[in-house]
DNA sequence: TTCAATGGTTACCTAAAGGTAACTGGTTAC
DNA sequence: GTAACCAGTTACCTTTAGGTAACCATTGAA
């Protein structure tokens, strides 16, 4: 029997997995976020974080647009501008990023034992 | 003033950034979810993950024993025997967990449209 | 005409994560 | 003595994520 529910844990590590694919790697967050911000096209969102590569970006925008996270919409006009909007169910992680950065918070203190309260509210 | 708010923003992703860290990566939660479930050595915990090597078992072990996830005992007595048993900790990460879990299972319903209601109860 | 801006793509390279397998030192069972 | 168990370590290799920089076609401004 033991075995068996290890595998049922097994199992329902898969939505686990998919999610942090979804939030996982070094800029998909903060492309994100940028976006929720209020940044629309490519070079906007590009010069709205430091250090992020176009190929990169280029790359985040399309697993984000196939996990219906945003929408890109292309305008008619010249120069060909791009919109990136983001969908109802991309606010859906903000619950998920804010039970992350909880625990983080937490997990600080427990390992570095900081007892400065800092103001650490979350403005997404 | 839109600059002030991407950087709070940015530093806020600090603490999701350490929880990442800590669960991220291909094998951190199995190991994780076995030693809950109540495997205490070496052998043991590496047996009851399929296609997990003693090596990589190893490093993740030790991050986790950094972390405060789990306390390692060596037990005096011949073999060798070691203990890993999990903290309160590394306890309070169940929450996360589920919220990552119930975020993932809408996600694969958005994505896929996928319409069997199974029973995706976690049992960690 | 040349420059900068638009939204990207392409080729090449580095660093980190993870996989493979041999090996260590010690003990017990056959 | 030899095989199998314990708890790991070590060296080497592959795969993936990400970084760097040049480049494409198009337009409008100087």
């Amino acid at each position: 029997m033991k075995k068996k529910e290890h595998k049922e844990c097994m199992s329902a590590l898969l939505p686990v997995r998919d999610t942090l694919d979804v939030i996982g790697g070094k800029w998909k967050l903060l492309i994100l976020i940028s976006i929720w911000e209020g940044n629309k096209h490519f070079r906007e969102i590009e010069r709205s974080i430091p250090k992020l590569s176009t190929k990169v970006l280029s790359k985040e925008l399309k697993d984000m647009e196939e996990n219906q996270l945003i929408i890109r919409t292309v305008l008619n006009g010249f120069p060909v501008r791009t919109k990136y909007t983001p969908t109802e169910h991309s606010k859906t992680l903000k619950k998920v990023i804010l039970e992350l950065q909880n625990w983080g918070i937490n997990h600080r203190k427990k390992i570095f034992g900081d007892k400065s309260e800092k103001d650490n509210s979350i403005s997404i």
